[in-house]
DNA sequence: ATATTAAAGGGAGCGATGCTCCGTTTCAGG
DNA sequence: CCTGAAACGGAGCATCGCTCCCTTTAATAT
């Protein structure tokens, strides 16, 4: 593979070496501030932390979105290439499904608030939910069709709908201890295997 | 039962005249920002609707939860209410829960943003979720605990977790087609159902 | 009816935040 | 070293939550 991607991979390709050297700065900035303050923190507070001024963050990253998509990009790729993997390693195709949902709801409960971002209906995080569709829901078709074919689940499910679901699940404040999303969508995943038992194929 | 409730139901009993019609204006004023904007409607825009000062608003209803609250208290009574009467009614208990469900989802999806707000870390809405939690919470239990006791689901599952989960599913927007909470509810009470076969009696 | 007074009202004002505009600084190539 | 363009920084404007304080008004006493 060549090391320069097409597209979005490093968008401060053949720029000026002190507007990458900011670029990663803030990003770096960025990443420390939603830890403690969630994927809302004022942008100011990012740049105060990077030591820039705020321009200059919008610069970079125009709108809020832009901005969690480049913090949180290579866990989400990770997340997208798991999946074929798990389909080729799992022991059937529900089990793959099972894992990588646990993989996508750790991703989203640690990061503060990126779940409610995710479905809020605050435009400047768009596309931010439109990034997150483009990039795991073929691989949640994948899995999700696999384990249909595999006659595990009951077929009709959408994948965009189990996904939502799943992020509308993840929302809220995570340190209460009577709640915990998992439970709630394991019994998801009971009911999409329905009352069908392991039939022979 | 006597006609005036002790505790809160309605605060402006013995109040001067005009604050009882100025608190009557800003709900209604509120109610319809509310279907409009959302239950995060600016104060300000309220309060040009009802013709009054912020300070009014602020002085009726400390906080926007209590706003909220006001305003959808009678809905949410009455779902409250409906609990005891559908268990009486309904084929069997999960017939009863699901029916209540319904209403409860019904009554979510079509305040815009409510659900949102409910399960949002804003602090300005702790006391809304609070209040939906005292009143409907003894409901779903109870809902809960019959069909628990007459072996349709399998036991094990809070209350508490249920409603949360029925509120977070009901989040965003709400014109997508793609997406029914409805369907992803039915799910899970699918899973609720455990292995157990639907219906023989 | 008028005066009194405490409750209620109204909106300017303060702080916080999102986002932009524009003068200034700094890099990179000649 | 010089110069132009790219990048920078923060002041500035708009919005919103919430409060403070002065004005208005309703209920009551005289």
């Amino acid at each position: 593979m060549a090391p320069d991607s097409p597209a979005e991979e490093s968008p401060s390709r053949g720029k000026r070496a002190d507007a990458q050297r900011n670029r990663q700065t803030v990003l770096t900035a960025a990443a420390e501030v939603f830890v403690t303050s969630g994927v809302d923190a004022p942008i100011r507070r990012i740049a105060a932390q990077a030591g820039v001024g705020m321009a200059t963050i919008y610069r970079h990253f125009p709108t809020r979105a832009d901005l969690v998509t480049a913090v949180y990009r290579h866990q989400i790729e990770a997340c997208a290439e798991a999946g074929p993997d798990l389909l080729a390693r799992a022991e059937s195709p529900l089990d793959a499904l099972r894992r990588w949902i646990d993989l996508f709801v750790d991703f989203l409960v640690t990061k503060h608030g990126l779940a409610d971002a995710l479905q809020s209906d605050d435009d400047r995080f768009a596309t931010l939910h439109a990034y997150f569709l483009d990039r795991l829901l073929p691989v949640c078709a994948q899995l999700l069709d696999a384990a249909v074919e595999s006659g595990e689940i009951r077929p009709g499910t959408q994948p965009y709908e189990l996904m939502r679901g799943i992020g509308n699940l993840c929302i809220g404040r995570d340190d209460d201890p009577r709640y915990d999303p998992r439970r709630l969508i394991a019994l998801l995943l009971q009911g999409l295997q329905g009352h069908q038992r392991p039939q022979a194929s």
